[in-house]
RNA sequence: GCGCCUGUAGCUCAGCGGAUUAGAGCAUCUGACUACGGAUCAGAGGGUCGGGAGUUCGAAUCUCUCCAGGCGCGCCA
C-alpha cells in the first residue's frame, strides 16, 4: 500500500495548495512548504487514513481548523483521481480529516499484492553497488558462545536479511575475537600443561579449552613470570613465529568448529573476518591519526583526546590507541576496521554503510570510535556508521542470566533446553489427542518450535530494553509467540491439505464480509512495516505486524467459512489463505525463523 | 562524580507529536466446539504513562529538572 498512500499524499497536499493558494506561495519562498500530516489513521474507526494538518495550520492561516478542514475537503471532492481511491472524506473532531479506502481500490490492491512475489515491497533504487556491512555476533575464540552472543547474533540476522530483501549488496562480518593478548596467556598455558594440544588437531575439544581458558586466566591474573611469558608468546605470534602460528590457527580451527555447530543450528551465513585480519593495519592507524595531529603521548600512552566527553577529573577523555608497551587494542583495531571498510577496493569493502550490533554497553566505545574516525575522515562523504545497540538478557529473577550455580549458560545449552520443552510439550500433546507421528516428524516440529521460540521472543522485544528470558513465556502456545504464528500457518496449509485450491483463479474478486477487508488490509500493510524496520532497524515491529496479521486472520478463520463457502467466496478467501500463508512466511523467514506445515 | 540506557495495567512488553475510551499478551473472571486443527475465537475487569515544571491548539511521546534501577568510565575486548 506504499504506493497508494504516497499518491493519495500527493493528492491532499494539492488540495491544501489549492484551498489556500496565497499562504502556498508565502510558504514555499520561506523554504517550506504547507504540510496536511497525512497519516495511518490511528483508530480502525477513523478510516484508513487521517490528515492532522488542519489544527497545525490554524494559527499560520488565522482560521479556525474546522474551517481549515472543510476547504480541504471541498478540494479533494473535485479530484477524480482522489474520488476513485476513497470514499468521501469526513471531518471529526477539532478538524481532523478521515479518510477511508473504497471497497473497489482495496479490491485492485490485493489483486496486485496475489500477483507480486515481493509483496509490494520494493527494491532499493540506489547504492546496490556499495555494500552494507553488518557486524555482529562476534564470539571471542576459546571461549564458548554463551547467551550474550545470542542477541548480537539473531538481531543482526534478521537486519541482514531485511537489508538483502530489500536489494542491498550485505556484507555480514563475523568480527571474532581471534587476537590479542589472550593468545599469549593461553598457549604459555597449554605448552605447559597439554603441549600437544598445541600441534595436533583436535587434541582436546573446545570444552576443555573453555578450562584452559580459565586456569590460565587465574595463572595470568596471579604470577608475575608466567605474565611474562605470555607477553613473549604475543610478541612470537606478532612476528609471525611459525609454532606460535601454528598453535594459533589449531586453537583458532578449534573454536570455530564449534561457532558453526551453532550458526547452521541457527541458520546463520557469516564471513569470518576476526580481529587478526587488520593486524597489518594497525601501524598505519597510528600513523595516520599522527600525521593528522590527533595523537598525543600520555603516560606513555598514544591517545586521541576525545571532544565533549570528560574524564572523572573533568578533562577530556582520552581513547588509548597504543599502548605503552606498544601493543594495540581494541580501539586500534575498531579504527582500522572502520577505514578498512570504507576505503574503495581492492584494498577495503567500499562500504557505503557500517551497521556494529553490540550491547549497549559498549556505546561509549563506539561514540568515541566514530568520532576519531570522522575527525581523521575515514567516513566518506554519503558514508554512514552505526551502532546498533541492544540491552543484557536477564533471568526471570531480573538478574543477568546465569545458570543455578552462577555460571554464564552456553548458548548450545540453552538452544537444547528449548528443543527439549517444545518436544515434551509437543509428545504430551499427542498423548492427549491420540495422535501418531512418526520419530522424525516429532524431531523435526521440536527442533523448529524451539529455535523459532528463542528467536522470536528475542525479536519481539525493542532490543535497546533489557531482555527477560523466560522459556514458559517463549514457548506458550498463546499471545505473541513463535508457536501461534506457526500455527497459523499450520491452519492454512490444514485448509489445503483439506482440498482447498490455494492457487484458485482470482481474476475477479470480491468481498462482502467485515473480516475479509480486516485481513485485506492487514495484508496490505506489509511493504510499508517492512520499509519501516530497515530504517529504524528494529525487528520488533515486524514482529508485531506479524502477530496482528495472525490474529486477524485467526478471528476470519474462525468467523467465515473459506471450503463450505460457495463460489465465488470461496476462491476468493482461498486466495486470502494463499497471501496470508505468503506474507507470513516471508515475514518469519525475514526473521530467520522456519516455519511448518503441520505441527 | 561523569556518560549512556531504562521507568507505561498484578506480570512481560507495544506505542509513529494528535480525537474527552493510552494498546497487546499473560494471569483473573464470563461465554462459544456435529464448520477448514478449540494450540482458536467473543467479551469483562484492571492504568493519576516514576515525580515536577516548560514548549504547544494538543505531550506517554519534545525540553529541563528531580527520583529510582541497569550498564560503562586510560593501557581487557
Amino acid at each position: 500500500m506504499l504506493k497508494l498512500s504516497n499518491a493519495i499524499g500527493v493528492q491532499v497536499q494539492n488540495a491544501l495548495e489549492r484551498a489556500f493558494p496565497e499562504a502556498t506561495t508565502t510558504a514555499l519562498a520561506n523554504g517550506k512548504a504547507l504540510n496536511p500530516q497525512l497519516a495511518p489513521a490511528s483508530k480502525p474507526e477513523f478510516g484508513d487514513f487521517q490528515v492532522n494538518g488542519a489544527l497545525q495550520l490554524a494559527k499560520q492561516l488565522k482560521q479556525s481548523p474546522r474551517h481549515i478542514a472543510l476547504a480541504i475537503v471541498e478540494q479533494l471532492k473535485t479530484d477524480e483521481a482522489f474520488l476513485s481511491l476513497c470514499n468521501s472524506p469526513e471531518i471529526a473532531g477539532p478538524g481532523f480529516i478521515n479518510l477511508s479506502l473504497k471497497n473497489e481500490c482495496l479490491e485492485t490492491e490485493i489483486k496486485k499484492q496475489l500477483k507480486d512475489e515481493r509483496l509490494g515491497v520494493p527494491l532499493t533504487s540506489q547504492g546496490k553497488d556499495k555494500p552494507i556491512v553488518v557486524d555482529f555476533s562476534s564470539p571471542n575464540i576459546a571461549k564458548e558462545m554463551h547467551v550474550g552472543h545470542l542477541r548480537s547474533t539473531i538481531i543482526g540476522d534478521s537486519i541482514a536479511r531485511i537489508l538483502e530483501f530489500r536489494g542491498y549488496s550485505v556484507l555480514r562480518l563475523n568480527h571474532v575475537g581471534d587476537w590479542g593478548t589472550q593468545f599469549g596467556m593461553l598457549i604459555s598455558h597449554l605448552k605447559r600443561v597439554a603441549p600437544s594440544a598445541l600441534t595436533t588437531a583436535n587434541a582436546i575439544d573446545l570444552g576443555d579449552l573453555v578450562n584452559f581458558y580459565r586456569q590460565a586466566k587465574q595463572r595470568f591474573d596471579n604470577d608475575v613470570e608466567f605474565q611474562d611469558a605470555s607477553r613473549q608468546e604475543v610478541l612470537k605470534l606478532q612476528n609471525g613465529d611459525s609454532e606460535a602460528l601454528k598453535a594459533w590457527h589449531l586453537l583458532c580451527d578449534q573454536s570455530r568448529k564449534d561457532f558453526n555447530q551453532i550458526y547452521k543450528r541457527l541458520d546463520i551465513r557469516l564471513t569470518e573476518r576476526g580481529e587478526s585480519f587488520y593486524n597489518p593495519f594497525l601501524k598505519n592507524v597510528i600513523d595516520d591519526l599522527d600525521n593528522s595531529g590527533l595523537l598525543i603521548t600520555d603516560e606513555g600512552a598514544k591517545c586521541v583526546l576525545l571532544n565533549g566527553i570528560s574524564s572523572k577529573e573533568g578533562k577530556p577523555l582520552p581513547m588509548i590507541i597504543q599502548k605503552r608497551d606498544g601493543g594495540f587494542n581494541y580501539a586500534t583495531t575498531d579504527l582500522a576496521a572502520i577505514r578498512y571498510r570504507f576505503s574503495e577496493s581492492p584494498k577495503g569493502d567500499g562500504a557505503q554503510r557500517l551497521i556494529y550490533i553490540t550491547d549497549a554497553g559498549q556505546a561509549n566505545h563506539f561514540t568515541g570510535v566514530f568520532q576519531i574516525a570522522k575527525r581523521a575522515k575515514w567516513i566518506p562523504k554519503g558514508g554512514h556508521v552505526e551502532h546498533v545497540p541492544f540491552g543484557l538478557v536477564q533471568g526471570e529473577d531480573g538478574k543477568k542470566l546465569k545458570t543455578r550455580s552462577g555460571e554464564t549458560i552456553r548458548l548450545r545449552d540453552l538452544l537444547d533446553e528449548a528443543v527439549g520443552r517444545a518436544e515434551k510439550d509437543l509428545r504430551g500433546r499427542l498423548k492427549e489427542e491420540g495422535r501418531k507421528e512418526t520419530e522424525n516428524f516429532i524431531k523435526h516440529v521440536s527442533n523448529t518450535v524451539g529455535i523459532a521460540a528463542v528467536k522470536y521472543a528475542d525479536l519481539s522485544q525493542n532490543r535497546v530494553t533489557n531482555y527477560q528470558f523466560s522459556f514458559d513465556r517463549m514457548l506458550a502456545l498463546q499471545g505473541n509467540t513463535a508457536p501461534y504464528l506457526l500455527y497459523a500457518l499450520v491452519r492454512i496449509a490444514g485448509i489445503a491439505r483439506k482440498g482447498g485450491d490455494l492457487k484458485a483463479a482470482t481474476e475477479k474478486l470480491e468481498f462482502n464480509e467485515h473480516q475479509e477487508f480486516s485481513l485485506i488490509k492487514e495484508l496490505l500493510r506489509f511493504d510499508e512495516v517492512i520499509v519501516e524496520v530497515e530504517e529504524e532497524l528494529l525487528p520488533n515491529r515486524l514482529c508485531t505486524y506479524l502477530f496482528e496479521l495472525s490474529q486477524v486472520f485467526n478471528r476470519f478463520y474462525d468467523q467465515v467459512p473459506v471450503l463450505k463457502a460457495n463460489e465465488p467466496s470461496r476462491s476468493c478467501r482461498l486466495a486470502l489463505c494463499r497471501l496470508t500463508a505468503k506474507t507470513l512466511k516471508l515475514g518469519m523467514d525475514l526473521l530467520g525463523i522456519p516455519t511448518l506445515e503441520r505441527m
